[in-house]
DNA sequence: CGTAAAATTGATACAAAGTATCAATAAGTG
DNA sequence: CACTTATTGATACTTTGTATCAATTTTACG
């Protein structure tokens, strides 16, 4: 668990970028919650633990760690844009295209894709975030 | 080409809902723009088209296609969703992480995941997208 | 250790994207 | 054609995201 923080940290500083608190707080939190969440969502979490990062910081925190390849935004529903921890590559979920309701899972069988399609465009790949969609069981 | 307009035309009737002009009007633009396409891009688009389509009506129309699975939305660097045709089930793209660029493809391997996933949460499975990241050759 | 250069932060102000409301209009039904 | 019901779009508004810049923090270096 701290492992995992501890590489996120160093790909930060790989990357160029400064190990600052903020971004401790943000990549901590971001690790804890382990699922989606948003960017004013994000600005909540670290409020209520009187952790206390400006929300102008946190979007650009979310900027950086995109670039790196580290969170992924995503659509799912509301307007804002849900931020999706990909650090080790991949992420599935199903979504009811109906509530929205957002299952995970761990399957994964599209790594021939990224085989395939990166060496095809000649494209460095890093991850992938594969969503599925239909009707859960509630809305059939 | 017209068979597909047709096609989803039906299936927006078959859901409970009017087929109407505005209705109608984005749909084409949709096929016809092929792409990643934001609301208010779709907007403009109609509008130089000559065909008034309020900004609420396609707000809303995008959000019926959604619920229909016709239409995904997904977020393409900047704020604003982006809506991608996922009539026939799929769609994949690469993503370059630094400059945004988006690839599309075609080679799709998901289909077993589809079935196997589906099973497993009994969930009814209408279609996907695949986003793969990384650094394009320009990138690098 | 200080100190200076450079990156980062956050307050503020702003722009863009998305949503609620409701009277006017258009679509399907008999 | 008339009637019921869904749809539309103008308006006003909330939320989400971005630009700017002075103050602060971090890092490198003497």
């Amino acid at each position: 668990m701290e492992r995992r923080l501890e590489t996120l940290y160093e790909r930060l500083q790989d990357g160029g970028y400064r190990l600052t608190e903020a971004r401790q707080a943000i990549l901590q939190a971001l690790v804890e919650s382990a699922g989606h969440i948003s960017a004013d969502e994000l600005v909540g979490l670290l409020e209520r633990r009187s952790i206390s990062v400006g929300r102008m910081t946190v979007y650009r925190t979310l900027e950086v760690l995109s670039v790196l390849g580290i969170v992924r935004a995503t659509y799912l529903g509301s307007g804002a844009a849900h931020y999706i921890l990909i650090d080790d590559g991949h992420h599935h979920h199903l979504i009811c295209s109906n509530c929205e309701t957002v299952i995970e899972f761990e399957q994964c069988m599209v790594a021939e894709i990224d085989r395939i399609v990166g060496e095809h465009f000649d494209f460095e790949i890093s991850g992938h975030l594969l969503e599925v969609f239909g009707r859960c069981s509630q809305c059939r």
